[in-house]
DNA sequence: TCCCGGACCTGACACAGCATCAGATACCGG
DNA sequence: CCGGTATCTGATGCTGTGTCAGGTCCGGGA
């Protein structure tokens, strides 16, 4: 999270980040902290967000849940913060992905480049992007507000070439189911692919539906 | 939830509906159990999942803990109930949804019927089929399976219409994906209105999509 | 080198919710 | 009205939460 601050127009980098009696954490706390980050989505990957508890992921950071909440009030805040930084990688990711693609010339190929580009980064982030999914149904709106921000950028980017194209329909509408589509595609992959549908028909399949709604082509 | 006992061929409805000591639940026993299923539903509506306690469900159905457990192990099966219960109802409603329905002659509507169909069914139901996304994404097997088997039937009922207009592409991907997306949609439809999208734009693009990814119309 | 002050960590504790059981209560057929 | 069984619950041990006061660690100054 990068912010601001309003007062002093210093710009700062995970700002409001303070220990729970109000200090501001050095080096060492940094790196506590980082590692209760890194064992909480250690643990994600085996556990459901609904059983993760204080004292494993204290644990597993090699410290007391004391500590813990030294840092983070409760499991819910290392979500944020996890959900958090995501959002920025992806932001960075998709800039690569949708900058500088051919859509007339290679409308196939484009689309297809979105869609595995898009169903990787979901695939390698799943834990946590499955967390903020179900955060953002059950109506949290801080889970909410980075989701919305997560996939802004992959919606404007596929609504603009939407407007451009001048395709029937609205393209926001276009553009948001879409993305969502993508988001549950990525999310329920694994089901797909039991039911017998291998990983590259399916990334064609949404490829030809990224074609066909958003660049308007058959 | 209907199975057939494997040894005796006898058909039971709600099979192994046996308290925790064993006994087979009576009439008065089994109105506890549907109060304890009704409080679990209506909670839903305004705690999350996550949060969900033994302790509050009993006392919205004016009982105690002790008697929740006399009838589910945790909160988890009653969930699994709910979802199977939703899935014998999901299954009536599709049935009228899409039998009798006229693909060539008025294409739009068809799609429109069915996607709005099953949008309202999921808003409707959001909160039980919310938990039931999740838990699936989480690699739950029980509700999985019931999860599949809710999908099945629309899924089926979609791949066998784009297998009789010879569309490009797998029909079953294609399928998968779409009834996917429409879950997705449902789910997310707040957010995509609160974005300026209102419903029957949401329902139009959907249907498009539908029309064009099964159909085979531009 | 030693020491000291602040940054950092944790043991101990009070409390909430879970899960179980023995015993109390409610209901039904006779 | 009574006995027996189905149903319910108060009491209880246990797991996990969240909060202190006080202990430990570390880097900079003498």
């Amino acid at each position: 999270m990068t912010t601001v601050d309003e007062q002093t127009g210093i710009v700062e980098v995970d700002s409001d980040l303070r220990a729970a009696d109000g200090r501001v954490p050095g080096r060492r706390g940094l790196a506590t902290r980082q590692k209760l980050l890194s064992a909480t989505r250690e643990l994600l990957d085996s556990v459901a967000y609904r059983d993760l508890k204080v004292v494993d992921i204290a644990q597993e950071a090699g410290t007391s849940p004391a500590t813990f909440y030294q840092y983070f009030p409760d499991v819910e805040s290392v979500m944020l913060a996890l959900a958090s930084d995501l959002s920025e990688a992806w932001h960075d990711d998709l800039r690569k992905l949708v900058s500088n693609r051919d859509w007339d010339g290679d409308p196939d190929g484009s689309a297809k480049v979105v869609a595995d580009g898009m169903l990787e980064f979901w695939t390698r982030h799943k834990p946590v992007l499955r967390v903020l999914d179900l955060a953002s149904m059950e109506g949290d709106l801080r889970f909410r507000e980075i989701r919305a921000f997560l996939l802004a950028g992959a919606t404007s980017a596929l609504m603009d070439l939407a407007s451009e194209r001048h395709i029937p329909g609205d393209p926001m509408a276009s553009a948001g189911v879409v993305v969502g589509m993508l988001a549950h595609v990525a999310n329920h992959q694994h089901g797909l692919e039991r039911w017998g549908v291998p990983h590259d028909v399916l990334v064609d399949t949404v490829a030809g539906i990224i074609r066909r709604t958003i660049v308007g082509l058959p």
